[in-house]
DNA sequence: CAAAAACTAAAAAAACCTTTATAGTTTTTT
DNA sequence: AAAAAACTATAAAGGTTTTTTTAGTTTTTG
């Protein structure tokens, strides 16, 4: 069900994607037909609704990525190719432009943002560390590989790419991982 | 021969790895031990001198390129590898706040600078299109391949990361292009 | 009760001025 | 002939005040 929070943090993600951080409480209000008054019955704050936001999100890719990990079924690429493509629904986390903004007027936020930011990614580390101890991975710099990993998803996550280029966000996340895995090379012959 | 316009390339090169853009005109004299009326006489301006750099930097990557793609001898997939790893001596210009420097600072230098750096970027995209017409190269988007590429190889040229780690950017280069050329999984019976 | 509107305190942005730094030139010295 | 030093015009940095914006509160209206 809509309930009144849902809405407020429906109205507020979406005013990020158009202005970023810098929208103002009114345009929120506007958004989504409320007063500011119930607004405020419900949040005491513009960084609150920003720090459940975080919350919302990230709990969302940790349970994700948990039931990945713990899938027995799964080899450890599928657990790698899982991992890399658990990106939330709120995908505005994501965005570098967003990054900035909340690291410039929301820093107490920012901080716990950025610690469960690098931690989700710590998990990708730590796969494919024993990914290498087990042989399965190449012997590879595991930190360049996450790096790798990561400066991928943003990029694809900054609209402008995959907007002109008519791809979709799921789709190209997938790609990403599929070459982190298996590079680019299309049969075995064209290998080494 | 170190020619006194080398040596002043050579200097102006050393600052920035320093400073950035925003070493003065005095400093760049005094670390080469030269005067000033000597420096304007071989160069107008502190621009033009940053342009020449600009020129020589990328000429010197694009002769690499040039061989490699003209080099029969060469497959595709070792092609690619040689465009990615064809990283200029002088890296400072691949450094993101460089970058963002000459593009707030030298604004005229910085366009023809942006042109050239995704005109060589665009060379690896040919090459992957055609690499994919000919099946040696998976159907992925090549955009995507190529930017990926790009924002990696990019990434290991700020400093930090490089350095933190101890892996040298020759060796961190040359993994990325074979990550994406073959993934990271071991061994064949891991693929797939 | 909740929306709409009016309000306020505080902070961000804009506008303005002052000072400092520096690219490029000229003069002096060696 | 080139270094060293002094110089200037200009632009960037820094500081200050004014104006605007806006988060959050209070009042009014339906």
């Amino acid at each position: 069900m809509a309930t009144i929070k849902n809405r407020i943090i429906e109205g507020f993600v979406k005013e990020m994607e158009i202005k970023g951080m810098k929208f103002t409480m009114d345009d929120l209000v506007r958004r989504i037909g409320i007063s500011k008054r119930t607004l405020y019955e419900n949040f005491s704050s513009k960084a609150e609704i920003l720090e459940v936001l975080i919350d919302e999100t990230f709990a969302e890719v940790d349970d994700k990525t948990q039931r990945i990990l713990q899938d027995t079924e799964l080899s450890t690429p599928q657990k790698i190719k899982g991992v890399i493509t658990a990106v939330p629904s709120h995908r505005v986390l994501y965005d570098k432009n967003i990054f900035e903004q909340i690291k410039r007027f929301y820093p107490d936020q920012w901080e716990k943002f950025a610690e469960i930011f690098d931690n989700d990614w710590e998990e990708l580390r730590v796969l494919i560390h024993q990914g290498i101890q087990e042989g399965i991975i190449a012997n590879l710099d595991e930190k360049l590989i996450v790096k790798m990993t990561m400066e991928a998803v943003q990029s694809v996550h900054d609209q402008e790419f995959y907007i002109k280029n008519n791809i979709s966000l799921t789709d190209a996340v997938s790609q990403i991982a599929d070459i982190i895995l298996f590079g680019i090379l299309s049969t075995e012959k064209n290998r080494g």
